[in-house]
DNA sequence: TCTGGGGTCCTAGGACCC
DNA sequence: TCTGGGGTCCTAGGACCC
């Protein structure tokens, strides 16, 4: 705990939602919901609009369609919000070299390591600042939170929420988490709070009163304590920078439940390929390799094997992980199967070869030795179940084989929210498709609302394309416009939600670039500021 | 049309070792 | 031949977070 409001939480409004509203002008001010749109999809971000309905994140797509089905339903565009998210992450590193990301739209930042005055005024000047620059960088709005400790810092950007600063000063604490949920600390989720619940325990007073011995011996040791910490308003816990990841997975949940025994087998390779291609990116290496299997009934089951060494070859974590989904029955069909890797080592240019050696010949050998025990464990596995113990080989059946021509033929899925190029139209995304048509909507982020138009799905003329940036990139020379904009027009009066839900039928065709307002260069904020 | 995908941390039991 | 006491590693599961 410090005596002054030095560390600051930073989370941005609706995220996704909102750099879809700033990427794609006919939907501001209107509900949107961005998630998975398959038949098992929930919601990701759904923008304040559609939280009106009861829209949240987390809930089945389905439902939020229910609630809302006025709203536009978008995937999510991970591309544009990771360079929105470096920009914002660069603006934090200005502010001091103590900045922990916790996702792409939040992160604390120890505001004394980086030489601001220990005075709460300081501190708010630091966030109003960093407000207006977030907002003049990337278009979008972000909340802070200002308190002498990380727990406090985030209950403060959730009260600021949206658009807002809130800092709890050092001394009141205690009086303002009293009265509230216990839900509200961290680390208690629905489980822990219907313990408490049942405990007779509701609210952050009545397990500060419960006693650091008693909420041990509901919780364990390590969440007993620590909850107990947090009720009394004290938490140590530091900003920590740059941690590296200690586990790389990947998953994939099916739109219907697979049962067949060889598309099982076929999914964990792939699984096993895209987990490696990741771990080879982040140049690490793993050592245990652990697979995940979602039953019919959503119930869950891991099975993890170490080896002798780090690997990063595709073949040994495949091998790995065909090893594993041996072991499991899948007889009854699965939701969902994952590979991961865990163990993470270093993987460094000099010690390459060696290390590529090393672990080769290691995982060879456990491979050796497993292979004889799984082999034997398969045999009686086989046994017990009746099968004829054998080489079953089964040949691909015909799914397969479409699915590996499925690149050659290429047949486009245009999936809502991403973006395309037209010849003759310019810049647009795809609002709907269906039935050998795709409709698209012609605006880039600094223009008016733009026009619809439907096209076949294999129009020659219709390209996907990359996100554009959400403001308007400087046509002129010179350096960039930075974190100084904190230019007048930045005080809140234009704010970027004017101009919102305007009737797209006004707006201009859609001869393109030149289109409206675009101001003298970047740098003055606003996304748009198009008026009648 | 119930329930994504990517993580972190903790617990608990058994193996193994000194 | 009734139970030692830790430590560490591995595996599996679960809670929680965004």
């Amino acid at each position: 705990m410090r005596g002054a409001p030095t560390i600051l939480h930073l989370d941005m409004d609706a995220f996704y939602a909102s750099a879809e509203q700033a990427a794609k002008p006919s939907l501001r001010g209107k509900p949107v919901i961005v998630g998975g749109l398959g038949p098992r999809g929930v919601v990701a971000t759904a923008s304040y609009e559609a939280r009106v309905f009861g829209v949240h994140s987390a809930m089945a797509m389905a439902q939020a369609r229910r609630l809302c089905p006025n709203a536009a339903f978008l995937i999510p565009r991970f591309a544009l919000y990771r360079k929105v998210s470096d920009s914002v992450m660069r603006l934090l590193h200005t502010l001091s070299p103590l900045v922990e990301p916790l996702s792409l739209d939040e992160a604390f930042v120890d505001l004394e390591a980086g030489g601001t005055e220990a005075t709460v005024e300081a501190a708010r000047a630091v966030g109003e600042r960093l407000r207006a620059d977030i907002r003049a960088v990337t278009g979008l709005t972000g909340s802070v939170g200002l308190a002498g400790s990380k727990m406090l810092a985030k209950i403060g950007s959730e009260q600021a929420k949206p658009d807002g600063l809130v800092i709890i000063e050092p001394g009141t604490e205690r009086d303002l988490l009293g009265p509230m949920s216990v839900r509200t600390l961290p680390g208690v989720g629905p489980a822990t709070a219907e313990t408490l619940r049942r405990a007779g325990i509701h609210t952050v007073a009545e397990t500060r009163e419960a006693g650091e011995a008693e909420l041990v011996r509901l919780l364990g040791r390590a969440h007993g304590t620590s909850l107990f910490l947090m009720a009394e308003g004290r938490d140590e816990r530091p900003v920590v920078a740059e941690r590296d990841a200690k586990s790389i997975s990947v998953e994939d949940t099916f739109d219907v439940d697979v049962t067949d025994r060889t598309r099982v087998q076929l999914e964990i390779a792939r699984l096993a390929d895209r987990c490696v291609r990741r771990l080879r990116e982040a140049g690490r290496s793993g050592r245990t390799v652990v697979i995940k299997v979602r039953r019919y009934d959503f119930s869950t089951l891991t099975r993890s094997e170490t080896l002798r060494g780090p690997t990063d070859d595709p073949g040994v974590v495949r091998e790995a992980a065909a090893r594993l989904i041996d072991s499991v029955d899948t007889t009854a069909g699965v939701r969902l199967l994952g590979v991961g890797v865990s163990g993470l080592a270093d993987y460094t240019q000099e010690d390459l070869f060696a290390q590529a050696a090393q672990a080769a010949q290691a995982a060879k050998a456990a491979k050796a030795a497993k292979a004889a025990k799984a082999a034997q464990a398969a045999h009686e596995a086989l046994e017990d179940a009746g099968h004829p113990p054998g080489p079953e080989r089964p040949e691909p059946v015909g799914e397969r084989a479409e699915e590996a021509s499925e690149g050659a033929g290429k047949p486009r899925h245009w999936l809502p929210g991403t973006d395309v190029r037209h010849t003759d139209y310019g810049a647009g995304w795809v609002q709907g498709s269906g039935v050998g048509r795709v409709t698209v909507r012609f605006e880039e982020p600094w223009s008016r609302p733009g026009r619809v138009r439907t096209f076949a799905v294999d129009d020659p003329a219709l390209e996907p394309s990359e996100p554009l940036p959400l403001l308007r990139p400087d046509a002129g020379p010179g350096p960039a416009p930075q974190g100084e904009a904190a230019d007048p027009s930045s005080d809140g009066t234009t704010d970027p939600a004017e101009g919102m839900g305007r009737d797209p039928r006004e707006a201009e065709g859609p001869d393109g670039s030149a289109g409206a307002g675009g101001g003298p260069g970047q740098g003055q904020g606003q996304p748009v500021t198009s008026r009648p």
